[in-house]
DNA sequence: CAACCGTGGTA
DNA sequence: TTACCAAGGTT
C-alpha cells in the first residue's frame, strides 16, 4: 500500500477529537493554527477556546484592540502571533471585504501566515494539495526515508518541502496532512517512539538500519545570552506605575514596571546612578530589593537575571499611574505575572 | 539567512 | 540540571 494510503487509513481510526477538527471555517482552522505554532496542543487548548468566545469571527477581532488580543495571549508566548492575528484581521476585513483568502499563495500574504501554516489552511479548509511540513513531518520522513540533511538548514528545509509535496499528489489533502501530524505526534515521536505497532515499521529505513534515536539530524547553533533586568515597582499603597514595551525585542507591546537593564548584576548605589533617578528623584530615593536571589527566567536564547526593586515613594507626579486595583487589565509577561501574584497576595 | 521571538513539558 | 522540542515566522 502507497504511503499516503497507510497513513489515511491510520488517520480514519485514530485522528483525535479536537475542537476545531470538525469544521471547515477557515477563521477556525487559522486560529488554530496561529495558536499551534511551536506550542502544544494541550498548552494551546484554552486560548483556543477564550478567542472563539472573545472573536467568535473574524470582524469581532478586527474590531477588538491590540491591547485586549494580547491580554487574551498573555503566557502563551511569541507574542507576534497575536500581533500579526490582530492586524490580518483587519487586512482582511478593511481589504477584503471580510472575505478570508482561500488559496495557498493569497494565504501567505497574511502577516504571520508562513508556508507551513498556508499549507495547513489551504488544505483543511480548500482542499488544496499543498503539503504541510512541521516539526512531527520533518521526523517522520527523516525516519521513513533516512535522511540525515539537517532539517534546519536551507537544504534540508526545501528538500523536505519537495519530497512531502510529491507524497501528497494522490492523497487527499485535508485527511493526509492531518494525518501526518497526528501519527508523527501519536506514534513517530521524538522520544520512544511506538515502532512496535506502527502502521509505517515496513517500510521505515531508519528502523531497519537502526536509526531512529539518530533522525532527524538537526544542527543546533544556540547560543544562551545572560542578560541583568532591574524592574523597578513603584508603590505608594494605592498605585504603581507601568510602561508599554516598545521596539522590536522581547515582549514588545506588553507591560511592565520601569526596567533598568544592566550588563552585570548591581547594587541599590549603582542602579540610583541610571537617568531614571537622576531625572525623577533628586534626593536619595529609598529602594528595598524585593528578592535578594535573582528570579531566572528562561527564555529559548536568552536567560534573564530578575531583580525586582521596591519604590515605596510618594512622589510620583511625574509618572502616569496605574492603580494597583486595575493591574490585571494590562497584558504582561509571564515573569512580571509571577511576580504580580507573589507581591500581591501579601 | 542566521538570529531572534516565549513558555511549558519531558527524558 | 540540562537539553531538546512543540501544528513556525519574520527580519
Amino acid at each position: 500500500m502507497k504511503f499516503y494510503k497507510i497513513l489515511e487509513m491510520w488517520y480514519l481510526n485514530n485522528k483525535r477529537d479536537l475542537p476545531w477538527r470538525n469544521s471547515s471555517n477557515p477563521y477556525f482552522i487559522w486560529l488554530s493554527e496561529i495558536i499551534l505554532q511551536q506550542t502544544r496542543i494541550q498548552q494551546g487548548l484554552d486560548y483556543y477556546k477564550v478567542f472563539i468566545e472573545h472573536y467568535p469571527t473574524v470582524q469581532d477581532l478586527a474590531n477588538a484592540s491590540e491591547d485586549e488580543v494580547l491580554k487574551d495571549w498573555q503566557g502563551l508566548g511569541y507574542y507576534s502571533r497575536a500581533r500579526n492575528l490582530h492586524f490580518s484581521a483587519q487586512y482582511i476585513c478593511n481589504e477584503l471585504n471580510g472575505v478570508f483568502p482561500s488559496t495557498y499563495k493569497e494565504l501567505l500574504k497574511l502577516k504571520g501566515v508562513g508556508d507551513y501554516t498556508a499549507s495547513a489552511i489551504a488544505s483543511i479548509c480548500f482542499n488544496e494539495k499543498t503539503a504541510v511540513v512541521d516539526g512531527n513531518v520533518y521526523r517522520v520522513l527523516s525516519r521513513y526515508f533516512n535522511i540525515n540533511t539537517p532539517i534546519n538548514s536551507p537544504k534540508g528545509i526545501k528538500y523536505f518541502k519537495e519530497l512531502a509535496q510529491e507524497l501528497i499528489k494522490d492523497a487527499n489533502p485535508k485527511d493526509y496532512n492531518q494525518a501526518i501530524m497526528d501519527f508523527g505526534s501519536m506514534v513517530c515521536k521524538p522520544a520512544n517512539p511506538t515502532c512496535d505497532t506502527c502502521v509505517l515499521a515496513d517500510g521505515c529505513i531508519a528502523k531497519a538500519k537502526n536509526l531512529i534515536n539518530d533522525l532527524p539530524v538537526k544542527e543546533k547553533k544556540l547560543k544562551v545570552k545572560n542578560k541583568f533586568f532591574n524592574f523597578i515597582v513603584i508603590d505608594n499603597g494605592d498605585f504603581t506605575v507601568i510602561e508599554k514595551r516598545t521596539g522590536n525585542g522581547i515582549w514588545k507591546n506588553l507591560y511592565q514596571f520601569p526596567l533598568i537593564e544592566t550588563d552585570k548584576p548591581v547594587d541599590d548605589q549603582a542602579l540610583i546612578e541610571d537617568p531614571f533617578f537622576k531625572n525623577n528623584y533628586t534626593k536619595n530615593p529609598e529602594l528595598t530589593l524585593y528578592n535578594p536571589e535573582p528570579w531566572v527566567h528562561k527564555l529559548t536564547h536568552q536567560h534573564l537575571h530578575t531583580h525586582f526593586w521596591i519604590l515605596n515613594t510618594n512622589s510620583i507626579d511625574n509618572f502616569e499611574t496605574t492603580p494597583w486595583s486595575n493591574i490585571d487589565d494590562f497584558a504582561v509577561p509571564k515573569l512580571i505575572h509571577n511576580f504580580l501574584e507573589e507581591y500581591n497576595s501579601k
